[in-house]
Order: C-alpha cells, then structure tokens, then sequence
DNA sequence: CCATGTACCTGAAGGC
DNA sequence: TGCCTTCAGGTACATG
C-alpha cells in the first residue's frame, strides 16, 4: 500500500509526537508482526530520530532501533489514551508518559522489527529515491549494468528504494519509456528523463500527503490528495490526458501494469511477451 | 543473474 | 441475496 510518500507523510507527523519519548514496552498482538532480533532491552530507551529509508521507517533509540514497514495495509495510530476502538491492532509501542503506538494492519504483512542496528535489515535496501545519495550518475551506472526489464528494476528497492507500484507507473509514463525496456537500453539521455520524472512524481506526491486508494490514511486518520494527479494509475480504458490514446493495462514483472500505448513505445526488438 | 509463480492475509468488488 | 473468483500501495522465497 504505502510507497515512499506515503510513509513519508507518516514519518513528519510521527516525528512531531514521538520524538525525546520514553519507551516502556512493545506489546505484540498478533505475533508476526513483531520481530525482536534484539536481546537489549526496550524499557527506558528514548525516541532519538525518525529517520526513513525508502519505504521503513526508522526509530532510532538510545542504544537499539524499531524498524517499521507498513507493507500493504499497515497503519499507525498514536493515541495519549488506551483506545480499545479498533480492530486490527497487531501490536502497539507504549511510552512511559502513557501514550502509545497502534500498529493497525488489515492483511498483517506489516513488521516491526527490534534491531540492535538499523543495517540488520536495511544492509540490502539502496538509496532513497528523493535522497542526496540517489544522484543522475549512479543512477546511469547501475542501469547500464542491469539486463532487467526498468519496471522490475525500479521496483526492486536494491538499486533505488521507495518506488512502489502506482510511482512506477506514473514515472514511466512520465518518462515515456515502456516498463519491459531493458534497463541496459535506456540512452543517458533518457535515464535522465526518467530520474527528473521519478523526482517530480514523488516529490509532489510528498506535498500533496501521498495518495489514498482505500486503506492509506495518514497518523490523524486523513487520506492523501496525491491520487487526482493519476495519469495512468487505475485509468484503464479511459483516454492519455497527453495523446488521447487508452490506457491500457498488463502484467509485467508479476505486477498489473498501467500503460499509454501512444506515449510509451517499446524499443524496436522489444515485445511485450 | 533474471523472470515468474507462490506464499503470506483479509476484505472489497464483480460475475453469475 | 449469496457464492465464487479475482484483485489489492509489498516482499521473500522457490523454481525454471
């Protein structure tokens, strides 16, 4: 459910209400969703930064670290007050002051993990795509040596972290380059096309509180406002804003697929299946 | 290494 | 109304 901009939203207001608090303990509710890898003990650390690498969250204590991925359904709640109200809680941060962290998750794929360091989950995840790390030049580097196709590439999180379904598909379409394009093909030319849509494309979905389909709501409950910018995101059947071609949609890389048939061409040998 | 399928889960939506 | 199938903002793992 949530890609980058989404659990970027979350991370800002989680920052505003969690940071400098005391941990007293992390109650699981359903048990999967809590992983402690860590022997140290929560009790008494304190909230030291909010940090975010493409899609986790990152809860820097005093000596250990709670590392959150909302996956599809996941959902934080933070509360001053117990509140017995919602179903599917999977498990809830309390602090010492009496509030607490609800961690709702309809589908409960979503994890909170303790970590005695944050690299023991995030050693495989790449730079975030709207971070400083992320530059025009590493990104050049790794496609030229990529032979996946750039939908499945830029889905992969190992070359560039926070792209999700919906910004793939709207970057691409951005970018005019079909999602079954070897990433070695894309020209310098084009790979520059395509970082300038993936920035564009996720930072105003950062402004706009990311885009809610039907689970994503933000830590006061609110949804986004990103989704009214959808180009081809669940427009199939309905006309390209930019040629008036339909969007059509396929599988590619295991995902369905949004494409504008008129301004995404494949490169000549290229065919769809 | 890469593409594809399956598993993990639940609920909503569409077809009949 | 009800039953059945398919699909969903993600990722890990197994299989060719």
């Amino acid at each position: 459910m949530p890609e980058l901009p989404e659990v970027e939203t979350v991370r800002r207001e989680l920052q505003s209400m969690i940071i400098a608090k005391e941990v007293s303990s992390v109650q699981p509710v359903w048990m999967k969703t809590f992983q402690n890898q860590c022997h140290q003990t929560l009790r008494g650390q304190i909230v030291k930064t909010v940090a975010r690498l493409g899609k986790y969250i990152v809860l820097e204590l005093s000596e250990t670290a709670l590392i959150i991925h909302l996956r599809m359904t996941g959902q934080l709640i933070y509360r001053n007050q117990p509140h017995p109200e919602h179903d599917y809680i999977r498990a809830i941060v309390h602090f010492a002051d009496g509030s607490a962290l609800y961690f709702k998750d309809i589908r409960k794929f979503g994890r909170i993990y303790h970590v005695c360091h944050p690299e023991d989950i995030l050693y495989k995840v790449g730079p975030d795509a709207l971070g400083e790390e992320w530059s025009l030049t590493t990104f050049r580097n790794v496609l030229n040596k990529s032979s996946m196709n750039i939908k499945a590439f830029l889905l992969s999180q190992r070359y560039i972290s926070g792209l999700g379904n919906i910004y793939t598909d709207e970057s691409l379409y951005r970018a005019g380059i079909h999602p079954k394009e070897a990433a070695s093909r894309i020209t310098a030319e084009k790979a520059e096309t395509l970082y300038e849509a993936i920035r564009f494309i996720l930072n105003r979905a950062v402004k706009y509180m990311g885009s809610t389909i039907s689970d994503y709501r933000d830590l006061n409950g609110d949804s986004g406002q990103n989704q009214k910018f959808f180009e081809v995101y669940k427009r199939e059947g309905q006309p390209c804003r930019r040629c008036g071609s339909i969007i059509i949609k396929n599988i590619i890389a295991s995902r369905s697929t949004r494409i504008c048939p008129g301004c995404q061409t494949e490169s000549i040998g290229v065919h769809a299946s």
